[in-house]
DNA sequence: GTAACATAGTTACAAATGAAACCATTTGCA
DNA sequence: TGCAAATGGTTTCATTTGTAACTATGTTAC
């Protein structure tokens, strides 16, 4: 058995997890980009925003696993059409207070649903085993990865 | 319970796939991106050309799921850079038939046991069963994505 | 108190990417 | 035949993204 015998890129898995995340967000992305002017980065920091009230840029970031560059950039974009409020902090003056406007709730309102379909659709795919399964080999996979999604809720802060 | 409750990212599947799948794809980029000044799309030109040997352009972008644009820059690299061979197909001039050369079957010979070193490292986070269900539950989601990566093989057509 | 360091966030520039237009060639068909 | 449509591939231009440097504020240690 050769030790570099060609790669079967259709059987090699971070090769399909690439191909198969990028369709589905796509996918998902399809159904609000235009008809809201919303890009994927936006709509996952209103995501956030939507759950936890009052984060930072940085927080933000962290729970988005997204870099801090790709946020300030979603937050000026969101700030401007004015589906995001943000202040200053008062004791930092480094540190912004965010939160969605009641324009961003109501966007929210509706591709939030929307998003949960599509999500509905795939694990329809699935019979009830695959789902547990899947859940389990996920939360393993991302073990020791170097971005930690599950961390503490605001509220533990 | 609300129809429109927050989206909680972290459960949320689309969201977990695209950052487990990003967060692999750059650590596996990291060990030859520098290394080899080789890019993600370059490599997976490289690997399906050493897999299927005489593909034409448009064959190397449905069997790795890019775009003809993108095939075409990576193939303008590699073929600068004397790691990719292209010939123009005799009976049709559109057409060109690409292969590996020497070089590029050298740096391919360092980059794929690398790249599985990645996989088995992913893969040992799981047991016998956890894996044999991640196949089963890919090959199910999978199915109906408009990309076909089981596509016939070279040899078939 | 202040000099060095750390943190929050933005800006500037280069490189990557995507969409559309564009050649050249081949195919379908009247 | 000959002309419209299709195909393989590249180029162009605008947008996105990533990296590094930067500003401003805050913290630490002397």
């Amino acid at each position: 058995m050769s030790e570099h015998a060609p790669l079967e890129l259709e059987h090699f898995l971070p090769y399909r997890l690439s191909v198969l995340s990028n369709t589905i967000s796509q996918e998902i992305a399809r159904d609000y980009q235009q008809r809201f002017d919303l890009s994927v980065t936006e709509w996952r920091v209103m995501a956030v925003l939507a759950r936890f009230e009052s984060l930072s840029a940085r927080d933000v970031a962290q729970r988005t696993a997204m870099d801090k560059v790709a946020v300030s950039r979603a937050l000026a974009r969101l700030v401007e059409s004015g589906r995001v409020i943000r202040r200053t902090h008062a004791g930092d003056k480094r540190k912004s207070i965010l939160r969605l406007s009641a324009r961003g709730w109501k966007i929210h309102a509706t591709v939030a649903p929307l998003a949960r379909a599509h999500e509905a659709q795939l694990l329809a795919k699935l019979d009830v085993a695959e789902r547990t399964w899947l859940q389990r080999i996920l939360d393993k996979l991302e073990v020791g990865s170097p971005i930690i999604l599950s961390a503490r809720r605001a509220s533990d802060a």
